[in-house]
DNA sequence: CGCAGGTTTGACTTCACTCAATCGGCGTGG
DNA sequence: CCACGCCGATTGAGTGAAGTCAAACCTGCG
């Protein structure tokens, strides 16, 4: 789970046995701490039985390609969405912090993989009843729709910044956000700059170096690597 | 509707004016060539009172930011949604070809604006229809959900297109697309070089050079600008 | 203390961008 | 019919932003 060859690709534990065998985490349907039922919190008003548990570092949640059996919601701790190219370059779709909700798809299966980026407590909800309270109740089909809205926009604001941004403005952009999320100009980043680089479609150099950059140039402070204060990035977010 | 000042970004007329004011256009409801009602058919099974309109090249079916009250099916020509940075950068969403539907949005507004690339037919069906007749029919409720998933799909392929594919593999990528698209290795590229280079994120001189490249090494043959033959692009689409 | 992981920094390379000239097809008007 | 101009596409030369490879640096931990 921990040990893998010399791959071409930096950085991250199991790029490629993951992409063969991951469905051999899941065959005991969930094999990782599963604690005890509860009402789990979809959205506002959207509260549906469901599990919780606890993902360790790294560890899947869902593979690509894998049937869509539940929705997600983070606890605590931080997710990532992945995609691979056959050759082990990466993707990360989004990160998902606590109160987010992940694995929402509209077809059968994930298009992505998700993983723990830290020790995450994610809590759980099945997919068929979250579908059978939208059929019964509008109001929670409306909720379910508002989910997808603000994915799908996120979705369609990385893509201008994938297509047509420079590097300072891509992890400004993402600095920014992550500022305006914790309503905060401190910010703990709970992922590697190498899985930063991977959703910001660039190398794990060129981030350290863009943010040591902005760093001296008195955009951000950064007392260490994994803490950043925000001061002036909207000039540089484009 | 087509003079325009000396503009720092390159290709395409109107795309200042079209930022700041692109609601002149849709100021009488519907301005261009609207003919008589009939039904349209948004899927299988999915037919709803509507419309047709005809777009003239590079006019607006509606703008970033205005109100998602239609949704529109292509029935002759091409449509793109495109996404500007204030200085003008432009990211190309999607192209929509004879067929496709878009602008089904799941918010209140559009997050794209979407422009004719050619002379264009579309079919339009006011949006109050479409979820009115969602909520009468789960049938038809599950079309959407399919349209959707595959209008997602198609955006997630995108995004690790333009984070981790270079030059060729993105070109490669979307011709084999469109190939597929097709069911022909012969396209027509109703889009110029630089409609391509801002959806794939590159600029107009590589799309063109590499497809000249294409061409030299015999992956593609290219009788003229917009006719492409596909002859061997899977191994370069990565 | 020494190792392992992630991070930073440096030197060098390269792929794609920029700027600019040329080409080619098409429509218009002499 | 041909010449001209226009617009998009192509090609070339040179540059630069980000990538690659590699070394050094932290920081936490056994």
């Amino acid at each position: 789970m921990s040990a893998h060859p010399g791959l071409a690709y930096p950085c991250l534990d199991t790029p490629r046995e993951r992409a063969v065998g991951y469905d051999a985490v899941m065959e005991t349907e969930l094999a990782p701490a599963r604690t005890g039922g509860r009402l789990v919190e979809l959205g506002p008003g959207l509260a549906l039985p469901g599990f919780t548990l606890t993902l360790s570092p790294n560890e899947e949640a869902f593979g690509e390609e894998e049937e869509a059996d539940f929705v997600y919601k983070v606890l605590s701790g931080a997710v990532r969405t992945t995609r691979l190219l056959s050759d082990g370059r990466r993707q990360i779709g989004a990160f998902y912090l606590p109160g987010d909700v992940f694995g929402l798809e509209f077809g059968p299966v994930h298009r992505f993989s998700a993983e723990a980026v830290t020790q995450t407590d994610v809590a759980i909800v099945r997919r068929s009843a979250v579908e059978r309270a939208a059929e019964r109740d509008p109001a929670i089909a409306r909720q379910l729709w508002t989910l997808a809205s603000h994915e799908l926009a996120d979705l369609q604001d990385h893509m201008l910044l994938l297509g047509r941004k420079n590097a300072s403005e891509r992890v400004a952009s993402f600095l920014l956000k992550l500022s305006r999320r914790a309503h905060s100009r401190v910010i703990e980043l709970p992922m590697s700059r190498c899985d930063m680089a991977d959703h910001l479609g660039l190398t794990l150099e060129t981030v350290s170096r863009t943010m040591s950059q902005m760093a001296r140039s008195h955009a951000i402070d950064l007392p260490n690597a994994r803490r950043v204060v925000v001061h002036d990035l909207e000039a540089l977010a484009a």
